[in-house]
DNA sequence: GATTAGGATTGGAACGATCCAGTCCGGGTG
DNA sequence: CACCCGGACTGGATCGTTCCAATCCTAATC
């Protein structure tokens, strides 16, 4: 619809539409905007004349006028090879569909690594942009604080570690209450010692995980001790770091902070001829590719992030309408994705 | 710079830079856009105010008025579940870095999955980009044949392989010669019955990466009668169609169009005690992040995305400044990542 | 039939940039 | 000295929309 357009002529520009439709650009204009400001008669002729020119708004011209360009702007950063963090895909479809549907799009746009706040205040400025999504709040978040103090609006997908008392809005998933799962559903599978392969200290992200397996392991009256590791995220260090855990043969159980680590103690047991869901269960964290194709498939904490680009687009919408919320942030829980990896039914074949 | 805004009235505008600096708003508009028309000490204090005041032009009505936005689209499909097309996030995040560079920013838009062309036009009527990035020509080109009907500019990643004369700028990988040093690869190492495993027919860049596999063949004088196989892209199937064609313990080679399948060929030697790299070769596609993180490292054939992403740009503004090349065209030269499902090498510790 | 209320519609004035057709000015030329 | 030239700069018009205040119209009320 609108797509037959039958004159390849100039594009057709509101007062076109009035003209043509014997109507003034305002009403045209409230056609589009407010049609029950119209009469339905008067209604019906100016949308003919639309369908017939096939008409479309200028965005320029509108975005002029009212100072709102529906456009999110969303900082891309670097995804680091090796580690699976490519789960950002998933996140921005999602995102891309659910503004979609509020007409708003998303602009990517990047800046200096080294510079969190880089790229933010020209977009601001030059009112390319109505909003900011914000996706790294790991460490820190200076750009919230940069945005919020000049009065821009954004929400965040990372709860303000730094700042709990922070009244921005903001998106974030449980990942305690994930680690929490991973390890209620390994000791349920019979693995009595389970360890956590975590990040090194500073990451927020990873000591939050941390505390839902310590959690786990307390209400089964399990011992952490000794069992705890932080390592960096990497495969061949969660390989090393298995090996030397796996030297205790009661230790059958590794939940892990990310599915790249999960992956790396995979690793170990083949080099060790362990079978994993057999003779060691372990759960990842993400449900990255990584989970899904490895052999033989790793259990993993999966992220609603489906959900989470839908909430964050309403907060956006909600904070742009200015229909502030008593207290606008939201926590999600995450589930657990069984594969082999936690399975003693038979593999292979 | 810039960012030093002193008074956090209302948005400095060219008007009020013009008054502040004492000359005309054209003399602002130039010292901007063409600054070799103004006097020295003119451009030096019309630089000062604009410094000072911090301003930074309004782009919705710079775009007005010039009719350009200096925003490209680009249509995010979703990413499958299960499948390792998650190289479009290199891609992309390169594409929004080169764009930056000359002033313009990536804009995702989504459509419709059944209809191709869903959300193109509405982007183009409106004014909103001035040009598109096609990344999914593999099924013939119909948002190539609208845009160029309605004359909107677009380069392609990808070439045009239903229409090899049509005239539109694409960058692409030369797949077939991907395929080529993987198989050159694998007979190098000593495996001289190298399968294919490839897509079902139907997938033009898929027979493409086939063709390169056949030429290598049969440059070293090997026969591929009974060991190309065509299969669709996930895991269990590569699985199943690498134990039928281990029966023939000949086969010790595996060169597939994808690193999913390379995987499930890994998954199958798991299955069977064979050790990659030493009793079989298998080299992937795409050297996607489970080539990478997979046991034991999967020997993967990796497109340069980042040059493609970089050439891609350089098209778009040759088009946009209607600087028209003869060829607009360029193919690219895949690389070999080599990992240990093609190495002899001790493999573990 | 004059008055009024309120819904429907209108036309001028922005929004903030660039385009275009000048004007101003200083210096070289006949 | 009149004339012309070209570089530097100016001011109105314009892009396509929405805001705002005013006007028109219809029907109900007195």
């Amino acid at each position: 619809m609108g797509q037959n357009r039958r004159h390849a002529g100039p594009q057709p520009t509101l007062a076109s539409v009035a003209e043509r439709a014997g109507v003034s650009r305002q009403t045209v204009s409230n056609a589009l905007n407010n049609p029950e400001l119209l009469r339905e008669d008067t209604l019906a002729r100016v949308q003919a004349v639309i369908d017939e020119v096939g008409y479309t708004p200028n965005r320029a011209a509108r975005q002029l006028r009212t100072r709102s360009s529906h456009m999110i702007g969303l900082r891309f950063e670097p995804a680091q090879e090796g580690t699976s963090n490519a789960l950002m895909d998933r996140f921005v479809h999602t995102l891309v569909e659910a503004t979609a549907k509020t007409g708003h799009h998303i602009v990517l746009f990047s800046g200096d690594p080294a510079d969190p706040l880089d790229g933010y205040d020209d977009l601001l400025r030059s009112t390319a942009v109505d909003a900011f999504v914000i996706t790294d709040t790991y460490a820190g978040t200076p750009q919230a604080d940069l945005l919020a103090r000049v009065g821009a609006p954004f929400v965040t997908f990372g709860r303000p570690w730094d700042d709990p008392g922070a009244k921005h809005p903001w998106v974030d998933v449980d990942g305690a209450r994930g680690a929490e799962l991973a390890t209620e559903h390994l000791l349920a599978a019979g693995h009595a010692r389970v360890a956590w392969l975590g990040w090194e200290k500073g990451s927020r992200i990873g000591e939050d995980r941390r505390t839902g397996w310590q959690r786990a392991m307390a209400a089964a009256g399990a011992v952490t001790a000794g069992l705890g590791v932080r390592i960096t995220d990497n495969v061949d260090a969660a390989r090393m770091a298995a090996h030397e855990l796996l030297e205790d043969p009661t230790v059958t159980g590794f939940a892990c902070v990310s599915d790249t680590i999960g992956i790396g103690v995979l690793h170990a047991l083949a080099e060790r001829g362990l079978r994993p869901g057999v003779d060691v269960g372990v759960v990842g964290f993400d449900d990255s590719l990584g989970a899904q194709v490895t052999w033989p498939g790793l259990t993993s904490v999966r992220q609603p992030l489906e959900q989470v680009a839908i909430e964050i687009v309403e907060l956006v919408h909600t904070v742009l309408s200015h229909k502030l919320v008593e207290q606008p942030a939201r926590m999600l829980e995450p589930s657990l994705v069984v594969r082999r990896s936690t399975q003693r039914s038979a593999v292979g074949g």
